[in-house]
DNA sequence: CCTGCAGTCTACAGTAACTAGAGGGGCAAG
DNA sequence: CTTGCCCCTCTAGTTACTGTAGACTGCAGG
C-alpha cells in the first residue's frame, strides 16, 4: 500500500477529503503527487502528516499556529520552548474562553430558572436579556466566544 | 435628547457603528427614522433594543435565535416556555463546549509538563501532536469548539 | 464665509475555516 | 459497456462581523 488516493487518506485520518483539498489550497499540506490522469496520490506518511495538522486543530490551534508548528517540525535544532509557548498561548486561551463559558452557564441557568411557564409579559428571561449591562459588557468583546455555535460537523 | 445619530446609540451600547448598521441589514434592527440629508436618527428606545440584542448575542445566542427573541418580545400572548426552550439548548450548547474546552485544556496542560526546555527531536508536545487518535477523535467536529480564536474586537 | 475635521453615507471586499454544489472525467466490476 | 462510485476544478455560501474606498454632512474656530 504505497500510495492512496485522497478517499482513502480521507478515510484513514477522518478529515474530508474537501478538507484536505482546502489544506491544500492553503498550504497546510505539500501538493501530493499525481496519477496521469491527474488524481492525487499520497504516500503513507501524509496519513500522520495529516493527522498532525487535524489534532492539532482539534485542540484548537489556528491554522496559523499549526503552520508555525509544522515549520518547527520542519526544520529541526530550534529550542522546544518556541513549541511550548504556542502551547502555552493556546492554553491561555482556552481558559479565558472556559472562564467566560462558566459565566454563561451561570446566566443562562439563573435565566431559566426564573422562566418556570407564564406569559410573555412578564417573562424574566427576556428581562434579563434587556437588562444586565453589568455582567459581561466590560470586554464587548464576548461575542466571538461563542460565535459559530452551530455544529455544522457530522 | 429625543433624536440621536448612529455615532451617540454606539457610544450609548458599545456596539461599534459598522454593527449597528449590520444588524439593520439582517433585520436585527428596524430602520431608523433618517435626517433630510440621510443620516439615521433613532429614538430613546433603541438603546434598550440594542442591548437586548447584543446581551443575547453575548450569551451566545447565535443571529437566528435572537431574531426568535425579537419576535417572541414583539408578540407577547405566547407562552414564556418557548423563550425557556430557546435559553435551554442554548445552555445546552454552552455545556457541551464546556466538557470539550476541559478536555483540551487536559490535553494542553499535559502537553506542556511534558515539554520542559530540549530539542525539538525530542519534543513531547510535537510527538503528542503527532499520535493520540483516541483523545477527541471520535467525533471529528472539536475543531468549531474554538475555530475563531483570534479575537478581534476590543 | 471659509476651512478643517470628525462623523456619516453606500457598497463592496475580506476574515476563519471550512462546506456544498455544479458540471465534468476516471476506474474497476459485472 | 454500463453502472456506480470516486475524483477533478471552480465557484459560491456559511457566520457575524470588520475594513476600506470615496463621497457627503455638520459643526466649531478664525
Amino acid at each position: 500500500m504505497a500510495l492512496m488516493t485522497i478517499g482513502k487518506l480521507s478515510g484513514a485520518t477522518a478529515v474530508k477529503v474537501t478538507t484536505i483539498r482546502y489544506y491544500e489550497s492553503i498550504g497546510l499540506l505539500d501538493e501530493p503527487q499525481r496519477s496521469a490522469s491527474g488524481q492525487r496520490l499520497y504516500a503513507g506518511d501524509s496519513v500522520e502528516r495529516l493527522r498532525f495538522i487535524r489534532h492539532a486543530r482539534d485542540l484548537g490551534f489556528p491554522v496559523s499556529a499549526v503552520r508555525e508548528l509544522i515549520s518547527l517540525q520542519v526544520e529541526p535544532g530550534r529550542e522546544c520552548v518556541l513549541v511550548d509557548q504556542i502551547a502555552r498561548r493556546q492554553l491561555d486561551e482556552v481558559r479565558r474562553r472556559l472562564t467566560q463559558l462558566e459565566a454563561l452557564e451561570a446566566e443562562l441557568k439563573r435565566m431559566i430558572r426564573a422562566c418556570e411557564g407564564g406569559k410573555i409579559g412578564s417573562c424574566s428571561v427576556l428581562a434579563a436579556l434587556g437588562q444586565h449591562e453589568n455582567c459581561l459588557h466590560e470586554q464587548h468583546d464576548g461575542a466571538e466566544v461563542l460565535a459559530g455555535l452551530p455544529s455544522r460537523g457530522a
